[in-house]
DNA sequence: ATTGAGAGTTTTTTT
DNA sequence: AACTCTCAAT
């Protein structure tokens, strides 16, 4: 009956898929199907009788549930399974049972910003110097305690390691602080729900039952806080099926832990295990590149890939003079192959280990008018404007978030400064007050200014105002806030780009609203909605639909492909990165993420580095990483790329000027001496392009144009000045024609 | 309350 | 190089 799940599967997909009860791991190599087996797993306990709301999946990230759900939906239209991340099934957990940690229902959910915050208070009240040590330092130390399950009152710093002792007595002042605001953080969540199930055996078990059936995704990448969670759901019903490739960890640095995985056979002895080796996505080329990569590290669970697929070119190795003539290069390849039709840009991938080794790419794709999209960048929940707009939400939510008022307590300015705070806060202090509610003492406390007093007052009075709304559906809730805090009124009467796009994303942010309000017709909750808005992450937004190419770092490659990948900066201090040299494990660590880049890439492969790079304000001369020496170097093309490159002891002027990539590239492939070529007037600003002979354009000829881009001549009529040329843009596909002696048009290629 | 000089940093970041 | 943070001056 069911047999329709099993088709086209191969023989350890099947076993996977039509396993029904007690313990699974499924070790699914990169390219193995991963996400089918799990989706059709899923449909598969449906149809044996699985009740939908007996099963939970679990995954990190939005994208990965959304994926989940839409992928079992178009096996099992109108399932009602649940798929959520780890952060979502805890808030919800949270809300239910707040009590047992301190908290009420109406928490807020801190982001990394207000955390950051809170943060710098707490260290203030521990009356610790916080030049002592920066408040990344601190945090991220706070985090992985976390992250580790270990709470305030179980820390035991190692003796002499001074940032341990300011941990110490950070850590626990930051979480009181939160508390006191009725507040968490992101790792709170999986703390206080891990507390939760630990120390309430009821509550565990009826989850438990609830939740017969689990699984969890990316499992070599969960935290022990996540592990405990997912095993506390897993005692009276071990049917716990988890999925993941230790050689894919890439997040130990943030606490997660692979030993979960490696270790999972003994938390669960009659665990079945499947392994997935079979690889459908990558060349033989590549394929076996990542296998003799990977197969240097020491600490892991031998697995061996294979391919049917074709053995495809060999991966290619190449070294450039710099990370300009890297750049360029690499952007004349692409567009040279985009515009002879060959590919689109969406089918490139251009991966790095630090986001600071985007730029020269960024350049040298506008210059050469190739679209592209760089995965990084402040995602739209992000923003200082909107989340200045969410923080009056919260606070009408939970008014005793002082963290939260005091982000808004005089944004937009209104008048209420430092002083006014401070004193406010005493009062609050002195009286077992939170913050708001020494605000609406403002009269009564003597050291305030008249002025100030009013402007409290006034304040109060907004907030009263607001918080009346309360009920009412988001689009109008942000409609008052927007008017009647002034907020929108400080953009409106300015013109910069910046402001601008400030108003842009407000107007956005009631169209979130907006659609929020028709998703829950009628009973529109403020606190789900502020749920959805807190724990909605960064990379969801990147689109593979657009037809652009992707730069990325290598963590945000993960789970990802492109048919072609360009692997680079591969040098010592980048790749394996500085920060890991001395540790062997953490060089381990850079070695997966190096195999975690390579298996993206389905059929093409490059993997390169720049003799010498100018990185944060320093030349240096490169040392190639030590993974090169991994790679089957016989079966690679290597390819010294050094001496078509310019000199490169000059320096680069700002790109805008030059931003007419007339330079005509040689050859294929090589570099070229682009800015060597520019004239006087060109430098002074005139960006006077040299001449080209309306002649010289011939049929099909790949040209590019400063605003258009890359386009293909696909006519040509007329003769001398009035010769004109139909050209076929690339990105977006547009047909246009042009005169060819006004000059817009270059050759690509001379 | 906002600006500016000067100093100090600098990975990766699913939530 | 580019960014953030701090502190002091306006």
């Amino acid at each position: 009956m069911s047999d329709h799940l099993l088709e086209g599967l191969n023989p350890a997909q099947r076993e996977a898929v039509s396993h029904i009860e007690g313990p699974l791991l499924i070790l699914a190599g990169p390219g193995s199907g991963k996400t089918r087996v799990v989706t059709h797993r899923i449909a598969w306990l449906l149809e044996h009788g699985v009740a939908p709301a007996r099963i939970l999946a679990l995954t990190f990230t939005n994208k990965a549930a959304e994926e989940m759900r839409s992928r079992v939906e178009r096996l099992v239209p109108g399932h009602s399974v649940w798929v959520s991340t780890y952060h979502r099934f805890a808030a919800r957990l949270l809300r239910r049972h707040a009590g047992l940690v301190g908290l009420e229902e109406n928490y807020t959910i801190y982001d990394a910003d207000m955390a950051g915050r809170a943060l710098r208070r707490a260290i203030e009240r521990a009356r610790i110097d916080p030049a002592m040590f920066n408040l990344d330092q601190i945090g991220s130390r706070i985090s992985w305690l976390k992250s580790q399950f270990t709470l305030p009152e179980d820390y035991e710093p190692r003796p002499g390691y001074p940032l341990g002792e300011v941990v110490r007595r950070v850590y626990p002042a930051y979480q009181s602080l939160l508390a006191q605001s009725n507040a968490v953080d992101f790792d709170d969540l999986l703390l206080h729900a891990a507390t939760i199930l630990r120390d309430c055996p009821e509550i565990r078990q009826s989850l438990d039952e609830r939740h017969q059936f689990v699984l969890v995704d990316e499992y070599q990448d969960t935290n022990l806080a996540q592990y405990a969670i997912a095993r506390a759901l897993s005692v009276d019903y071990p049917n716990l099926a988890v999925t993941g490739d230790p050689d894919q960890s890439i997040y130990g640095w943030r606490g997660a832990h692979v030993g979960n995985i490696l270790e999972f056979e003994k938390d669960y002895p009659q665990v079945r295990v499947v392994r997935l080796e079979q690889n459908y996505r990558s060349t033989k080329s590549i394929l076996r590149v990542a296998d003799e990569l990977i197969a240097r590290n020491l600490r892991r669970k031998k697995k061996r890939l294979y391919t049917e697929n074709a053995q495809g070119p060999p991966v290619r190795l190449v070294i450039y003079a710099d990370q300009n003539d890297e750049a360029r290069a690499i952007a004349e390849r692409i567009a040279g192959d985009v515009a002879s039709g060959r590919r689109r840009p969406r089918q490139f991938a251009v991966f790095y280990r630090v986001n600071a080794l985007s730029l020269p790419f960024e350049r040298a794709f506008r210059e050469l008018g190739v679209p592209y999209q760089l995965v990084q960048g402040m995602e739209f929940f992000q923003r200082k404007e909107i989340r200045d707009v969410l923080a009056y939400l919260q606070v009408i939510h939970n008014p005793r978030d002082d963290e939260t008022l005091l982000r808004v307590i005089n944004t937009p300015a209104r008048g209420i400064g430092r002083t006014t705070v401070e004193r406010l806060a005493d009062h609050g202090v002195s009286n077992g007050l939170s913050l708001l509610e020494a605000a609406r003492d403002c009269r009564a406390i003597s050291s305030l200014a008249k002025r100030a007093a009013g402007q409290v007052g006034k304040f109060v009075d907004l907030i009263d105002r607001l918080a009346a709304l309360a009920d009412a559906p988001m689009e109008e809730i942000l409609g008052h806030v927007l008017t009647e805090t002034g907020y929108k009124e400080q953009y409106n009467n300015r013109e910069s780009e910046e402001d601008q796009q400030r108003l842009a994303n407000i107007e956005e942010l009631l169209t979130v609203a907006r659609e929020f309000d028709e998703r829950h017709a009628g009973e529109a909750r403020l606190d789900e909605f502020l749920e959805e808005t807190s724990l909605v992450g960064d990379t969801d937004d990147w689109e593979a639909e657009s037809d652009r190419v992707t730069l990325m770092t290598l963590h945000a490659s993960k789970g990802l492909e492109f048919p072609v990948v360009f692997l680079i900066a591969v040098e010592e201090g980048l790749l394996p990165h500085e920060r890991a040299r001395d540790n062997a494990d953490q060089v381990e660590e850079e070695r997966r993420l190096m195999f975690v880049g390579i298996t993206r890439a389905r059929e093409e492969l490059q993997i390169s580095y720049a003799f010498q790079r100018d990185f944060r304000g320093q030349r240096k001369i490169t040392i190639p990483s030590r993974f090169l020496m991994d790679l089957p170097r016989r079966e690679m093309e290597t390819v010294d790329q050094r001496d078509h490159a310019r000199p490169s002891d000059r320096e680069s002027p700002a790109a805008p000027v030059f931003a007419p990539a007339f330079a005509p590239a040689a050859t294929t492939f090589s570099s070229t001496p682009s800015i060597r070529l520019t004239t006087a007037a060109e430098l002074a600003g005139d960006a006077v392009l040299p001449a080209v002979d309306p002649d010289e354009f011939t049929q099909d000829m790949i040209v590019r144009h400063n605003q258009f881009g890359l386009g293909r001549i696909a006519a040509l009529s007329g003769n001398g000045t009035t010769r004109t040329a139909t050209v076929d843009f690339i990105a977006p596909p547009e047909r246009r024609r042009f005169v060819l002696s006004e000059g817009e048009l270059r050759p690509l290629k001379r």
